[in-house]
RNA sequence: CGCGGAGUGGAGCAGCUGGUAGCUCGUCGGGCUCAUAACCCGAAGGUCGUAGGUUCAAAUCCUGCCUCCGCAA
């Protein structure tokens, strides 16, 4: 088939692979424009943009979709069979989902219609769902609307926000090319989502990190979770901001105020949160890497009794 | 030129008002113990990120470079 991809992050290169290993023409590539800053000041490629790079593949990076008119015509000019979009990052005109005559697929990361939007992954963690998966879709007007075309499934049990990500990522380039070849020998049923069972995964910020002591030791492991790499789950000792990267579950009540640190061990660090115990095991203090706890205690102390996470909530 | 922190034996740190390096843990050997992530004795292991400079002498002062990381995006 003639493809025109849109797609900017990791997760949107294993299905860009997939379709050039099997033989789709992928006809241009468009990804967001590159990003200025960086630590220091390095300008760097999306990942879409360097895989594209990497086959000699046409790119075209738009500031804006809605009426620019050249890249629409410039699309139509290809006569493409299918868009295939996946984390492009913009929602699509009306325009230009009317191109291609097999229309506009996208694949997203969750189980339409549940968490139609910007971080599905991150928030069926978080959430504590113990199932999330693929769905491709046909786009339409809304956001991730469209009728269902497949559906594959996994668990969320014990995986990191990472994790999910690159299993996802691959299954949702397999299940894209079964699609494809579906749609193209006109096998293809379509599911209409039910708008009623509809929700929405909002996008995360930084401050969504904010670890609160009032929750429950479960929330908060899965807050870590769901927030591995971006933006992580945080909280702040004495003034500096720790990252928490492993947590667990104690099973443990206690009475202490949220957030007091109660013990130090090898094994971590006990804290007081949401009338339970949790366990922290891997941290990172600025400027170091993320460290177990374990070893952490061997050139530092921490004050036990202590409270985390004094704070102002930001909004 | 966005701001800032850091690179010291396997791990985490100290030493940085200059005189070739120390702590905790781990590792190896031995001992004690019914037993142990416990305890005791002993040992191995470091061109102090890298290239220059200053100096009688630098991990310690100065400069360039590399790498890692926090903030900001």
């Amino acid at each position: 088939m003639n493809i025109i991809y849109m797609g900017t992050p990791e997760f949107a290169v294993p299905p860009l692979e997939k379709l050039i290993q099997k033989k789709h023409c992928i006809q241009l590539v468009i990804t967001q424009p590159d990003k200025a800053k960086d630590r220091g000041k390095k300008v760097q490629f999306s990942p879409v943009k360097q895989k594209a790079i990497d086959h000699g593949i046409e790119i075209m990076q738009p500031e804006r979709i809605k009426g620019n008119l050249e890249l629409i015509k410039k699309m139509e000019s290809f006569k493409p069979d299918c868009i295939v979009v996946a984390a492009y990052g913009k929602i699509l005109p009306l325009e230009l989902l009317a191109i291609p005559r097999f229309g506009c697929i996208n694949i997203h990361a969750s189980l339409l219609p549940k968490y139609r939007g910007a971080a599905p992954i991150q928030w069926s963690i978080i959430n504590g769902d113990e199932f999330t998966g693929i769905c491709i879709m046909s786009m339409s007007e809304g956001l991730d609307t469209g009728d269902i075309l497949a559906v594959s499934m996994t668990t969320t049990a014990k995986k990191t926000s990472t994790m999910l990500h690159e299993e996802l990522a691959l299954m949702g380039a397999d299940l894209l090319i079964k699609t494809l070849d579906e749609i193209e020998s006109g096998q293809i049923v379509r599911t209409k989502q039910n708008n009623d069972e509809a929700t929405y995964a909002p996008l995360i910020s930084k401050q969504t990190g904010f670890v609160d002591f009032h929750k429950s030791p479960s929330e908060i492991e899965r807050l870590i979770r769901g927030l591995n790499p971006w933006p992580s789950a945080f909280t702040e000792y004495q003034g500096e901001t720790v990252k928490l990267w492993e947590a667990e579950d104690l099973n443990q009540s206690n009475e202490k105020v949220p957030g007091t640190i109660l013990r130090l061990s090898k094994s971590g660090i006990e804290v007081s949160a949401g009338g339970g115990t949790l366990l922290i095991q891997k941290i990172q203090f600025p400027g170091k890497k993320p460290m177990l706890v374990k070893d952490y205690l061997l050139g530092h102390t921490l004050e036990v009794g202590a409270i985390l996470g004094h704070k102002d909530t930001c909004h």
